[in-house]
DNA sequence: CACCTTGTTGCAAAAATTCGCAACAAACAA
DNA sequence: TTGTTTGTTGCGAATTTTTGCAACAAGGTG
């Protein structure tokens, strides 16, 4: 498990919040499940383990994840969300509107950028998480046709 | 009325697409309703002056027009899609997850950043729109609050 | 302990979005 | 003109996502 629940626990709790045994159950899913898990893979799963746990629940839990900037939306090329656990690096990922395939990159691609924004527009650009959408090494020649 | 209709007809007969009155209307009120139309949006507006029109064409011509590249889709902070017109010079938007504000940025910022992607991941970013999300410049001290 | 306040969930209903299919309309050939 | 093909729509059903509200659970106070 690539997550430390006790980390996290511990930031909602000093936040007010509670750690109830669905926020565990999806939490766990969306970090087993993957890299960018949608809201009917993550109900899927905790509810063969939790069956009263109800969809709205999943919605919700993941909404709430995401603000606390615990999970991170991810937009999909077809404009579907997706979810993933941020972690404290962030990253950022290049979405082919073709074969819908992910490409990682690291924060550091978008340093400059930001910096770029920030004092351009006095805009801060949420770390947490970009997506660009556009086409990827194999798609890219097949596209334009 | 900003947009050349007759220029848009030809691009999709010349694509072996129809322009159906359903197309026109769809596209004009994307066009009159401004930046970040809703499909709710545009429902609403042409139910009223065609009201057999369904909310599946909405969706399915809102579909059909970005493929197209004559609309883009626009990611909303909250994730939710809308849509508005993909002129020929493509812009792009800073979103601010407090207040849901657009800050328009012109593509030139974007093109190194792209040739960047291109020659370091081959990855040819769309050049149509592009979001990016955070706070903006009245948001940015109470967001961390 | 009882009591109160507040956060959280489940359920069911509502709203938003997509899908399947029959009907329709345009383009084209004969 | 008729027939054929193919793109497009409308309708209704299915699916996905959100919302409202009552019930429940945790934490704090007296």
């Amino acid at each position: 498990m690539s997550h430390n629940t006790t980390e996290i626990n511990r930031q909602l709790r000093k936040s007010g919040y509670r750690v109830t045994p669905q926020r565990q159950l999806i939490l766990d899913a969306v970090c087993k499940l993957g890299d960018h898990v949608t809201p009917e893979d993550v109900y899927d799963h905790v509810h063969r383990i939790a069956p009263t746990l109800s969809r709205a629940t999943v919605y919700r839990v993941l909404h709430f994840l995401t603000e606390q900037r615990i999970l991170a939306m991810v937009h999909m090329a077809d404009g579907r969300l997706a979810y993933e656990l941020a972690g404290p690096e962030p990253h950022h990922h290049l979405v082919c509107r073709s074969c819908d395939s992910l490409l990682e990159l690291p924060h550091s691609v978008l340093r400059s950028f930001r910096r770029a924004m920030d004092t351009q527009y006095d805009f801060e650009i949420d770390v947490s998480h970009v997506s660009f959408f556009g086409h990827c090494t194999d798609c890219r020649d097949t596209a334009g046709a």
